[in-house]
DNA sequence: TAGGCCATCTGGTCCT
DNA sequence: AGGACCAGATGGCCTA
């Protein structure tokens, strides 16, 4: 179905299996922890010539790479050991995370469906990000309509049912049907349109949509609508939709997305 | 084939 | 001391 699934499950799925296969390629060529502490400043062919270290070799540099101490407790088996438990639990911490990523999918509108890819990490995060501040928006509207209501005392005029703003709040957000139904073009995972051309210039944006543009996600609503956009279609008075998800948000939001966007395409390198 | 995404390993750092 | 967290490096898989 998916082929970040399907990749996972091509991947070595027993850590046991590969700590022991790789812990023996490792016995092989030294405690590798040393040659990747090099990875970085050096290149391959130096990781070569680690390799083709003779075991004294080997020796000196494990020893030098290790800690007074690792040194008078540890024996290699010790470390290798401890490196496959470090392993382990890393990966449990890594696969901790993805469920947790894939539970935060699980209630993102939009995300659903079998035509519809699995979301990449940083396409869920951001679109998280943006659902948020549109259910913040909501509430923030529906207590002003309600502060608006019973504060002037002509409580007849509200009419909840007319107004599309119930129908935002009724289907969980992971409902699938929350979205597309009521609002086909401004979508509230969209980013606002206003923050669009500073959030698609944000990297993670930008290496959201070209790679999976089928999604549509975080694309710019097409500019069809005129000046209020097309926002009040699903309002069908020609009246302006009074709710959240058909206004343009505030633009301090719109600033703290474009800045926000940045620190997390920044802080997510 | 290049680029994106991901899992994994690893060493360093911080926290309990 | 041990565990959690983080970031860099690496390699595999997939898609355009």
């Amino acid at each position: 179905m998916d082929s970040d699934t399907s990749r996972v499950s091509s991947r070595p799925s027993s850590p046991e299996v590969e700590d022991i296969f790789l812990s023996t390629a490792r016995k092989t060529g030294g405690f590798s922890g040393t040659v990747s502490s090099t990875q970085s400043d050096s290149p391959p062919e130096l990781s070569a010539d680690l390799r083709s270290l003779s075991s004294n070799d080997e020796d000196a540099l494990t020893m030098k790479m290790l800690s007074k101490k690792d040194r008078k407790l540890l024996s290699e088996h010790e470390l290798q050991t401890m490196r496959l438990k470090i392993n382990s639990r890393e990966r449990k911490r890594m696969h901790d995370l993805n469920i947790a990523m894939d539970g935060l999918r699980e209630v993102m509108p939009y995300a659903h469906g079998p035509s519809v890819r699995k979301l990449s990490k940083i396409a869920t995060l951001l679109l998280a990000r943006n659902y948020i501040l549109m259910l913040s928006n909501s509430l923030e509207e529906m207590k002003r309509l309600v502060g608006e209501i019973y504060g002037s005392g002509h409580h007849s005029s509200f009419h909840p049912s007319a107004c599309g703003t119930m129908a935002h709040t009724g289907p969980l957000p992971g409902h699938p049907a929350v979205s597309h139904a009521s609002h086909p073009v401004h979508h509230p995972l969209l980013p606002p349109p206003v923050s669009t051309a500073a959030s698609l210039s944000a990297p993670g944006i930008s290496a959201v949509n070209p790679v999976r543009p089928h999604h549509g996600l975080l694309k710019a609503p097409t500019a069809s609508a005129g000046p209020l956009g097309s926002s009040f279609q699903h309002w069908g008075t020609g009246m302006p939709c009074p709710c959240s998800m058909c206004q343009v948000p505030p633009a301090h939001v719109s600033g703290i997305n474009a800045v926000s966007m940045s620190r997390l395409a920044t802080d997510s390198k």
